[in-house]
RNA sequence: GGCCCCAUCGUCUAGUGGCCCAGGACAUCAGGUUUUCAUCCUGAAAACAGGAGUUCGAUUCUCCUUGGGGCUGCCA
């Protein structure tokens, strides 16, 4: 137990400009494992302030998705939308602007491109000219939608700080842009609104991706000229793919929900995100609980260098929490969502399957057999050059008909167990598997049987013994 | 171009001066178990970007080079 829970909070804050991805999965956990391995608060806000890209409903999504994976912010009944408080933004611009520490602007977007122009055409970088820095507009002098507010920023400071991640790092102010604060839509830029907010909310560590690196002092200063004390500075690496570039929808990233539609546990989705760019004291990779991943997590472990999404490695863990981590009753539950609600799916099916399942969307196909044989030639029930199989077929039959319907599986089991020599496995199993699935390759048969009735296990069992 | 960040097997990583001719996992390859496929088991191949320095000794510290990434928007 911590001394002052409470002490530590942190805010994840996404733009609601669609569904939520990979890489703002990967940060939200990062900062959610923070605040919850050290007793503190996660606070979700949402930062909207861009209208042009806003996506209706993508808030809602981005919760959902959250929640799949067990990162459950503790404000959710009270989230900071930042549309909704366009007069505070407001209110501090004035303050800085009444400070001078802010100056009104009304340079067009066709002269401020023209400047562009002529200082990358002169090899000079491209910034704002400053033509308004200095012209003292007021707020009265001009219309609506016809200004921005630009900080006033210092020139010629060294801007030092701490990054918890990446250890002191400092920029030249001069470099710096006089970034706009209010745009002229009458909302506030990120910049702004964040440092706003984050004082307001009493955030007390700032962890976001590495992206927002470089606009840090911008924040600091805008900090400072306000007379509030900054939070902790984090910044996380990026997720990269395999071109090692910022991973992105086009290199078919799926978004949180997506891969909840192919049927890939939130367990297994975000086991396979934490270790990318974290990774425990010991050599544990796999990881059941969200308990235990906060349990074992350390900030001080995470990576500075960018991760490389690596789509097998998701998928070994997806398979491997199937296969082995969730319990039979809970796998078959979860599965159901996956295949036609006529089928009654029964923890015998998913027995038989679940060991060669890669996703659950891959359920469906593979078990559809049980439910409906599958048309399938003749010469597929021979095992390799013998030709038994009839014969076989028909001693299995005729052993395991007369069986009682109570327990019919087990029994017939048993049966054939009895009558199969074990030098010639191929021989009677083989034959049988393939009468059963109608497939060359399937589970065993004992396990299909196991899945089956006994009136439709005799069933197909004839149907083979007709084929041939 | 400018500024900033980063750099161990193909990928995720362990490693904080000697325990490392570098360990684990995924992927790959080769065997084994298995009626098929999968699972499972065993094994193999696979990396400290390069160069200076500091040191008795560098994967580990410093500098340079190279490479990669991010930012450079009235997007976040």
């Amino acid at each position: 137990m911590l001394l002052c829970p409470g002490m530590i909070k942190t805010r994840f804050a996404p733009s609601p400009t669609g569904e939520l991805h990979i890489g703002g999965v990967r940060s939200a956990l990062f900062v959610y494992l923070f605040a919850k391995s050290k007793g503190g608060d996660f606070l979700l806000r949402i930062d909207d302030t861009d209208r042009e890209r806003y996506v209706e409903g993508s808030v809602e999504r981005i919760i959902e998705s959250l929640n799949w994976l067990g990162i459950v912010p503790d404000n959710l009944d009270n989230l900071v939308v930042q549309s909704e408080r366009k007069e505070l933004y407001h209110k501090y611009a004035k303050q800085l602007l009444d400070q001078g520490d802010a100056y009104i602007c009304t340079c067009s977007k066709e002269q401020l491109e023209k400047d562009k122009e002529e200082q990358v055409a002169n090899k000079l970088p491209p910034m704002y000219s400053g033509r308004c820095r200095e012209s003292n507009i007021r707020l009265e002098d001009v219309k609506e939608g016809e200004y921005v507010i630009r900080m006033k920023m210092p020139k010629g400071e060294i801007i030092k700080f701490h990054d918890l991640i990446r250890g002191d790092i400092e920029f030249d102010s001069s470099l710096i842009d006089d970034q706009v604060l209010i745009k002229s839509d009458g909302f506030p830029t990120y910049h702004l609104a964040t440092v706003i907010d984050d004082h307001l909310m009493e955030i007390s560590h700032i962890i976001r991706a590495e992206e927002w690196l470089s606009s840090t002092p911008k924040h600091l200063v805008l900090f400072r000229m306000l007379g509030w004390e900054a939070p902790e500075i984090a910044h996380l690496s990026q997720v990269l793919n395999k071109d090692k570039k910022k991973l992105s929808k086009r290199d078919g990233a799926a978004s949180v929900i997506e891969y909840k539609k192919l049927g890939f546990l939130p367990e297994a989705l975000r086991n396979f995100i934490v270790l990318l760019g974290w990774h425990p004291k010991d050599e544990t990779e796999v990881f059941e609980t969200m308990d235990s991943i906060i349990g074992a997590f350390e900030f001080e472990r995470i990576q500075k260098a960018g991760a490389v999404f690596d789509m097998d490695k998701l998928n070994w863990f997806n398979r491997h929490y199937i296969a082995n981590v969730l319990s039979l009753e809970e796998l078959t539950e979860r599965a159901r969502e996956f295949v036609p609600s006529e089928w009654s799916l029964t923890q015998e099916i998913m027995a038989s399957v679940r060991s060669r399942l890669d996703k659950l969307s891959d359920l469906k196909e593979m078990i559809s057999f049980f439910f409906e044989l599958p048309e399938y030639a003749a010469d597929d029930l021979y095992w390799k050059e013998t030709k038994t199989a009839k014969e076989n077929l028909e001693a299995v039959l005729e052993k395991i008909s007369a069986l009682p319907e109570s327990g019919f599986s087990k029994t017939a089991i048993e049966e054939i167990n009895g009558i199969v020599p074990s030098d010639k496995k191929g021989e009677w199993l083989w034959p049988l598997r393939v009468a059963l699935s109608g497939k060359r390759v399937s589970p065993s048969p004992f396990e299909i049987i196991a899945g089956l009735s006994k009136e439709e296990t005799l069933r197909r069992i004839r149907l083979g013994i007709e084929k041939l």
